[in-house]
RNA sequence: CGGGGCGUGGCGCAGUCUGGUAGCGCGCCUGCCUUGGGAGCAGGAAGUCGGAGGUUCGAAUCCUCUCGCCCCGACCA
């Protein structure tokens, strides 16, 4: 391709409408153009570096056994009010009506499709496993689109979805997937890592989200620094820190607390350290009031809340719910004596003669204890794993660290054939649903999470595997014919060995196009300029590390294309 | 949805408080000149000041409504 005809309208200043990296240097760069809220275009080279992510995802894809499908965006709302989801899935799901007065709704993802398409077309064990995909563009009505193509409303994902006749067969599917994964983002040559986004009442981990860690993240990962034990903050446990205590429980009574209502507040007037205080807290979930016992010092994953409950969702009640469900102000709330259903941590469960509110203003009690006292409904681990807290694999230090969120594998099971009585016949011919499975990948901000994690103060910095173009060629005295017609030349021999070359034919000065092949990020620059009308050499500088290296023609071809093929090499077997 | 901010040539901004001929830089076009890190000179095109209504002799500026965009938040007793 030849700069002077290529749509490529790069910035020299910050459009005022970008904050973070990759979204201004996505925009300077002239990759992509917004058109509204978390919608945007693709230029030419914001694509080329889109198809490069799809390549591979594609090839990988393949070598899992995956076949490529393409369906539609538009879906009909029965279909969503077979699964349940037309119901539940709340405003991101963009709905419409048709001329006939019909209702749909955009795809946001298409679990509901897929299964229809399986249960329409097969029948029987002998056509499973099946694994199929698709690369398409996605719509969800976003609360908050940001960050340029990192959350927006329209973007372009991998989605896949895998059908088993048995949950050994699901397994080994999923496990295909897991390394399929890792040899994708591998080969895109970003660092990631994958993290345990669903343990625990299963037994094992069947939702893995692959996070390339960024510091404009928006999801926080919890990862051990000795092992390689990772997790989502709203999943991640950690390693009960000591034994139980073993006090013998002591009677209970009250103390007047005037004015004490925090845990930080009530603990220095009692002289007793947060860690045997006990907070309540009122919770609403799915509309039904829950008292949540939390050890002073440890804060509520609502994740985890909402999983031990089997609710949709949990809110907080606020003063004046709090006032007519207990009797009492927040900041004085007990589980002794409350009418509500509680909920206890696991790590509540195992203490001895705490403090908590008495459910009366100015007023808490010692020596409270669990069984004894009050009675929990519900228990189990609800708590938010906090950065000194210890890796429950190997007991090593965890660390919270920011992540962006370029692919989620899950294993569904049989939620979505159940509901859809997609079935087949097994070999006794009994009929049963199929067992599922889904991948996503997001494939617009895996770029956006490739340019966080690889940039400078000069712009982007594209690994070879992704990068728009390999080799960008700068003939910097096009009006002198000797550098000109060697430009030309080199162009065309680039190309025909398969290296992908931007010419930059502009009559610009030589300044103008350092900045700007620095800006696009792309791997190699190659360069024809007074060096070669002078003594006959090519300059090669690598966008990496600014090494420049001079070398003859013949030479500085195969110079390129060692480079080239080496980076492109697969790190992992094949 | 709540809070904050911003809409002025293609881009980045000043002008708004205190109403009086719409400005600057970059980009764009023409010519000259220049060519190794976004050159210089000369000339030029380009703006319904987001939109509607109002106040006024007069509105980018004041008032009302409205649309769009950006940022923060949407949990800790």
């Amino acid at each position: 391709m030849r700069f002077s005809q290529l749509l490529l309208p790069t910035l020299k200043e910050d459009p005022a409408e970008a904050e973070t990296i990759s979204h201004k240097l996505l925009l300077r760069g002239g990759f992509i153009r917004k058109l509204t809220a978390g919608v945007y275009s693709y230029l030419p080279l914001g694509l080329a570096t889109i198809r490069k992510v799809e390549q591979i995802v594609r090839a990988e894809m393949s070598r899992a056994g995956a076949q490529e499908v393409l369906l539609p965006m538009v879906q009909p709302a029965d279909l969503w009010r077979e699964s349940g989801r037309w119901e539940k899935y709340g405003p991101e799901l963009l709905r419409f009506k048709d001329r006939h007065g019909r209702e749909s709704c955009l795809g946001p993802t298409h679990e509901e499709v897929i299964t229809d398409l399986a249960r329409m077309n097969i029948h029987s064990y002998r056509s499973l496993p099946l694994n199929l995909y698709q690369i398409q563009t996605k719509f969800r009505d976003e609360i908050r689109p940001r960050f340029g193509l990192m959350r927006g409303r329209e973007f372009i994902m991998k989605d896949g979805y895998s059908f088993d006749a048995d949950e050994a067969g699901a397994d080994a599917t999923y496990r295909k997937m897991y390394e399929a994964y890792q040899q994708i983002f591998t080969r895109c040559g970003i660092a990631f890592r994958a993290v345990e986004a669903d343990t625990g009442a299963i037994g094992g981990s069947f939702s893995h989200e692959f996070m390339v860690l960024a510091a404009t993240g928006e999801d926080l990962v919890v990862i051990c620094q000795h092992c390689e034990y990772a997790a989502n903050l709203e999943r991640a446990t950690a390693r009960p820190e000591k034994a139980a205590n073993h006090d013998t429980p002591q009677p209970s009574s009250q103390v007047a607390t005037p004015g004490q209502k925090t845990v930080q507040e009530v603990g220095k007037f009692l002289h007793i350290p947060a860690e045997f205080l006990v907070k309540t807290m009122i919770y609403l979930a799915d509309g039904q009031p829950v008292a949540v016992l939390m050890r002073g010092d440890h804060e509520v994953q609502p994740v985890k809340l909402r999983n031990l409950l089997g609710v949709l969702e949990v809110v907080l009640a606020d003063d004046q719910e709090i006032a007519s469900l207990t009797g009492a102000p927040a900041g004085y709330l007990g589980p002794v004596g409350l009418k509500i259903p509680l909920v206890i941590d696991a790590v509540v469960a195992q203490m001895v003669n705490f403090v908590t509110g008495a459910n009366e203003v100015d007023q808490h009690l010692l020596n409270v204890n669990p069984g004894r006292d009050f009675t929990p409904q519900h228990q189990g681990d609800i708590r938010m794993v906090n950065e000194d807290d210890l890796c429950p694999h190997c007991g090593g230090k965890l660390a919270i660290t920011r992540g962006i969120e370029v692919g989620h594998i899950f294993k569904l099971g049989t939620e979505y054939s159940q509901a859809l009585s997609a079935t087949f016949l097994d070999q006794h011919g009994q009929k049963r649903p199929f067992i599922m499975g889904c991948y996503g990948i997001g494939i617009s901000r895996t770029v956006a999470a490739a340019i966080e994690q690889n940039h400078d103060r000069d712009g982007m910095i594209f690994p070879m595997p992704i990068a728009p173009f390999q080799v960008i060629l700068l003939s910097l005295t096009p009006k002198d014919p000797k550098t000109r017609v060697e430009a030309e030349r080199l162009y065309h021999q680039l190309q025909e060995h398969g290296i992908e070359v931007l010419l930059d034919d502009r009559d610009e000065r030589p300044g103008s196009k350092f900045k700007d092949a620095d800006l696009v990020g792309i791997p190699i620059r190659l360069m024809v300029g007074k060096r070669f009308k002078n003594e006959g050499l090519l300059e090669i500088r690598t966008r990496t590390d600014g090494q420049v290296s001079a070398a003859a023609p013949v030479a500085a071809l195969a110079m390129i294309r060692e480079m080239v093929e080496s980076a492109l090499r697969s790190p992992l077997k094949n």
